[in-house]
DNA sequence: TTGTAAGCGTTATCAA
DNA sequence: TTGATAACGCTTACAA
């Protein structure tokens, strides 16, 4: 059913029912009263395509991600979907899965559909795909970690905080020698993740042993495999240079826990763990994990919402939200000597 | 930059570009090259508004599921995504929340967005949104459960079999008096999983105790409600009118996990318990749940691979893919006398 | 081999 | 108060 079908039925001009249902008061009052009432009997619904084409005006705005399935992202756009139902927007939804090119065509495609606007965890804090959405005047809000420039909205929380909360809260339970599972070297979100662990233990005058902080990319598979190994003997890393880790994502805590039941240790009493995002499970796991909380639905909340505004104001402020992470303590670390 | 813009810079009609753009052969094969390496350079997409307006064909499908943020749903469209990101496809992805309303609004939203076909998760299985959608002759694949109509697609498992395997796992460790915590009693999906149940009690000729059915919508916290309320002596259910309990959701099996703690019961010690879907993360939870699995990836990629189909190919077949549950067995039933 | 023109369903401008 | 018309960016007969 479209507007001309409508017109035919209503016996007037197809522009005249396009005002009718925009509820122009140029025209009739009875007249517009008439025609939306047909367009409602009709099950008539303006082609969004066609809106959009004519005045870039979609409804939709696209979320690119790099893990659709984690719980830790899954918050995030639950929240953002929310607001958005309530504003009448809709999402694409589209996972980068961590690789650049993937990213790059997913935004490609976002644009040609014609979002207004871009949420995006980027994969890497200065690619040149984020040059791309610059150039292309993409009104984006990023989360979860933020681009090396300045003049860009992003809510994100500061990873330095939370690693400095962590190590401080283990040194308080007694811990000198503390593994950090870290990101991959050449990220910026590992060096301030690495910082803030620095910044706690260079403030309780703690040595810092280099060869306890591991940069790698850990998945729960991967942090498996890395603890086994560890575990096994076979690791630069021994056994006894550590009582207690601080990993970037309790995706990988949860490995650690694997890692320690394939190896019979106990955690806490072998070792302790702090995982980091508090991801729903978390609180059930064997024993609770004590992590550091990422407000992850109020990520996704601030972020639709700047965007929102950003859109419908067409305000060209750009905002950088930082949110602070706190600590949930719970059973995965012992207070030893 | 546009199709128009482009044929300035080459110096030929737009025409000519659009038909080199599309690697039409009629076009010289240098005067091709050279326009595909000029999109190139100026970074050329086309608009995908535009032409889903000229040839209806979005590129695009719709997800409507019932909790975005569930991981029973995200394993399912983490599935859908990847495969549609391979075809070249983009999803759009909303939340009904259970709610007929706001699944309305959202199947009319997508149809307004051009989609070219939808999965969905149906609140409920004969509600007049359905009509509206065979009405509208939307391709449509249905998931996790199934209309009342016959010329339909869907895919969705069997919840006969699943309460049947749970049931009858849980007779052969001795249990006796089951409690089944059951979906909302209107529901076809609900009758399913207690015929399951009955089926397994009587091929064992143990005797039905119809007040050990609970009919509700049990989510993680309304199911620690329940089992509070149980557990502590105010409910209809005595404490030992049962010694196993099965559920609709591993969701809510957690919320058992979380009652049990309150009232200092152990599971599976003083209580057995059997969830189902197969979560992620139940497999470390204290202690490991025994639950029935679905293959959630699987009825993802079913749901799209059809859908995709019956969309390229333009058949009019329709499917009905009941897929298999299985039992995974961990620690949270024990073996009784 | 290339170009012209119509049309997809809207909105918006101008004329009647 | 209503109607005709152009335009958004693209595809595709058909004409040149």
């Amino acid at each position: 059913m479209t507007i001309k079908e409508l017109a035919e039925k209503a016996g007037v001009s197809f522009s005249t029912v396009a005002k009718a249902l925009n509820n122009n008061e140029t025209i009739n009052i009875e007249t517009r009263r008439r025609i939306q009432s047909l367009a409602k009997k009709y099950n008539y619904r303006p082609n969004i395509l066609a809106k959009g084409l004519r005045n870039r005006h979609t409804q939709t705005i696209g979320v690119i991600l790099n893990d659709l399935q984690s719980p830790f992202y899954s918050e995030i756009y639950k929240a953002i979907g929310d607001i958005l139902y309530k504003n009448g927007y809709t999402m694409y939804l589209a996972d980068s899965k961590y690789d650049e090119t993937t990213e790059r065509k997913n935004i490609l495609t976002m644009i040609g559909l014609g979002v207004e606007g871009l949420i995006i965890s980027a994969v890497n804090e200065r690619s040149n795909n984020l040059e791309l959405l610059l150039m292309e005047d993409v009104k984006t809000v990023f989360i979860d970690n933020r681009p090396l420039w300045d003049d860009i909205s992003c809510v994100y929380v500061d990873h330095t905080v939370a690693s400095y909360l962590a190590t401080k809260y283990l040194i308080t339970h007694g811990h000198k020698k503390i593994l950090l599972l870290n990101g991959p070297v050449n990220l910026p979100s590992s060096r301030r993740f690495y910082q803030g662990y620095l910044d706690a233990l260079k403030e309780a005058t703690l040595p810092v042993n280099p060869s306890l902080t591991i940069y790698d990319s850990l998945g729960l598979l991967e942090t498996v495999s890395l603890m086994n190994k560890i575990w096994m003997g076979n690791h630069r890393v021994g056994l006894n240079d550590f009582t207690a880790i601080i990993t970037l994502s309790d995706l990988s805590a949860i490995g650690i826990y694997e890692a320690a039941l394939n190896n019979n240790f106990s955690i806490p009493r072998d070792y302790s763990v702090v995982g980091y995002d508090n991801i729903f499970g978390t609180e059930y796991l064997s024993p609770p994990l004590t992590t550091i909380h990422q407000p992850k639905e109020q990520t996704g909340s601030l972020a639709v919402t700047m965007l929102l505004n950003s859109i419908l104001s067409k305000a060209e402020d750009n905002f950088q939200i930082i949110l602070n992470p706190t600590l949930i303590e719970r059973q995965s670390v012992l207070k030893i000597d």
